[in-house]
DNA sequence: ACTGCCGTACCGCATTGTGGTACGGCAGTC
DNA sequence: GACTGCCGTACCACAATGCGGTACGGCAGT
C-alpha cells in the first residue's frame, strides 16, 4: 500500500493476519474513534497531526463524512463528531432489543428493591448505559443511557469483566488508563484483579463509593447462550439506604432479576465466537 | 467506474456535481442507513439484493465493518447496526453539548407549564429526540431520547421546518413519505405548507393530535446566530390539559424560553453555510 | 506589504478495491 | 442417503479508484 510508510521486511507476516484491507473504511472508522476521543473539535491540521494523514487524503474522508452527516462542521470550520451518528446508535440499541426484553423483569427488580435500576453493555474500556428504571416513589438519582463509565469503577463493569473470557479480560484491561475518581476507586490493575476474583466467587459486584462519593451499587451479569456477559444490570442508590446490612438482600434479588433475563435470552443455538477480534481497533499509524 | 452499471451517456453530469467519489466510504454510509431503516438483521444476500450491490463487495465492506464494532452479526450471521454507533452517536450529543447548555431553561419551563418539555433537532425527514424533562410531580410521557419521529406530525418539526430557509425546506418536504398516524394527521404535502405558514406568522407550532390521540404539543425553534433553527423546544401533555384556552399561555412561556436559549447560542461568528448539502445522501444504485 | 498557515482543488501514477468465479457447508427435497 | 440449491467465504487478475504531491487563494498576524 502507498498510503502508509512501511518497513519493507516483514510486510507479509501481517499480510495474512488482516486479510480485508478496505482501507479507507478503516480510517473512516479510526477518524470518527479520534474525534469521539477528543473533547473539542478538531482542524483539518489537527486531525492529519494526529492521525499521521496527508492533508489530501484525510480532507477528502472528511468532505465524504460530511457530506453523509457522519460528522459536521462548527461556523469555524472543524470537524466534529455529527448527529447521524445518534440516530444510527439509538437505532442500533432499538434493533438489539435487549432493552425491550429486558424491560418486564428490570421494573419489577426496581420495585422490589426500591432503587433505580441500571442496564448497560460492555463497549471496550467502557460501560455504556442502555436503559434505567427508577422506583416510582420518587426520583433518587440521574443518570443519561447513553452515557458510559469506565468499566473499573462500576458493579456492571466489574460484573462483566470477572465473568469474560480470560484472554479477552485481559485486552480490555490492558487497555484501562486509571484515573483515581474517588478515595476509594481501584486505581491499579492488581486492586481491580482481586476485586474481579471475589465477584467471580459470590456472582455480583459492589461499587462502593468508586465512582462517586455516597452512591453504592450492586451489579450482576446477564448471560448470553454461550454464557457470555452480554450486558449487566446493577442496583445503585445513595450509600445510607445501600448497607453493609442490606447488599445480601439485594445482591439476592439482583441476581435471581439476572437470571431471568438470562434465561430467556438463552433461546439461541451455537455458531462462531463472534466476538473474535472485538475490541480495540488499531489504525496502523 | 466499474463499481455501478452506468447508462453510458450522461455520466459527466453527475461528475462534476459530486466531485470527491471515496465510493467506499459513501457504500458504507449507505449501507449503515440501511441497516437502521430495517428492522430486522439482514444476511448478505438480503443486503445485496437492497443495495444491488455483489456479494463480494458488500461482504468485504461488512466483515471491515464488523472489526471495527460499527455492525454486529447475529448468532445465524445477520447483520445489524452495532453499538459502537451508540456510544460514538452519544459522544455526538456530548460534543455538541446543546444539551448541557440548554438545560437550565429547560427545566425551569418544565416547572412553569407543569408538562413534558422535550428538545430535538432536524435530521433529514425526522425529528430526533435529544433530551426530556418532566416536570417534578408526576410522570406524564414517557419517551426516550435517542428515537425519533417524522417531522410532519411533530410540534418541533413543524416549528423549524416553518423556519428554514425556502430552498432546503422544500428539499426536505419533497423526502417526505406521509402516513398517516391519527385521523388528525396532516397527511399532504399542501396542508403542511398551510400548517406551516401560520406556524411562520404565530411562531409556534401545535401538534393537535396528530401523531397519537389524547397527546397535544406545543413546540418552537431555537435558532443560532444566522437565525438557522438549529433545534425546537416543545410542550407536551394529555389533550386534557392542553386545550384551546391554556395554549395561548404555555406558547408565551415557551417562545420566551427558546428566545433566551437562542440568545445565549447566538455569541458564534459568520462563516459558511454549514447546511450547504446536508440532507438525504444518495447512494447512486 | 510580506509571510506563514490553513483549507481546497487538481493531476498523474500505481495501489487498491472491484466483480467474477470457485469452494465448502448447511438445509430442504425427493 | 444422495442431490440440489442457497448462502457465506476465499481468491484472483485487471483497471478504475483513491493516493500523495503540489499549487492556489484567503485570512491573520507581524
Amino acid at each position: 500500500m502507498h498510503t502508509v510508510v512501511m518497513p519493507p521486511p516483514e510486510m507479509e507476516a501481517v499480510k495474512h493476519a488482516d486479510p480485508y484491507q478496505l482501507q479507507s473504511i478503516d480510517r473512516v472508522v479510526a477518524l470518527l474513534d479520534m474525534l469521539s476521543e477528543s473533547d473539542i473539535p478538531l482542524s483539518l491540521a489537527e486531525i492529519c497531526a494526529r492521525m499521521g494523514l496527508h492533508k489530501s487524503t484525510a480532507h477528502r474522508s472528511l468532505i465524504v463524512l460530511e457530506r453523509t452527516s457522519m460528522i459536521e462542521r462548527t461556523p469555524e470550520g472543524k470537524f466534529r463528531l455529527g448527529l447521524k451518528l445518534y440516530e444510527l446508535g439509538n437505532r442500533a440499541v432499538e434493533q438489539m432489543d435487549l432493552r425491550d426484553r429486558v424491560q418486564p423483569f428490570f421494573r419489577r427488580l426496581a420495585m422490589e428493591v426500591g432503587e433505580t435500576v441500571h442496564l448497560s453493555v460492555l463497549q471496550r474500556t467502557k460501560v455504556v448505559y442502555l436503559d434505567k428504571v427508577e422506583p416510582n416513589r420518587r426520583v433518587c438519582m440521574t443518570s443519561k443511557s447513553g452515557t458510559s463509565n469506565p468499566v473499573y469503577c462500576t458493579s456492571m463493569g466489574k460484573a462483566m469483566l470477572a465473568f469474560l473470557p480470560e484472554e479477552l479480560r485481559e485486552e480490555i484491561i490492558s487497555k484501562i488508563k486509571f484515573t483515581r475518581l474517588t478515595s476509594k476507586t481501584l486505581c491499579t490493575r492488581e486492586a481491580l484483579m482481586k476485586s474481579l476474583e471475589r465477584v467471580k466467587k459470590r456472582g455480583f459486584a459492589i461499587d462502593d463509593e468508586e465512582i462517586e462519593v455516597g452512591v453504592r451499587c450492586v451489579g450482576a451479569p446477564i448471560f448470553d447462550e454461550n454464557h457470555f456477559p452480554i450486558a449487566a444490570v446493577s442496583v445503585s442508590g445513595p450509600a445510607s439506604r445501600i448497607t453493609v446490612q442490606s447488599v445480601p438482600g439485594i445482591a439476592e434479588k439482583l441476581i435471581r432479576c439476572c437470571n431471568e433475563i438470562s434465561r430467556t435470552l438463552g433461546i439461541h443455538d451455537k455458531r462462531r465466537s463472534r466476538y473474535s477480534s472485538p475490541l480495540f481497533h488499531h489504525y496502523g499509524n
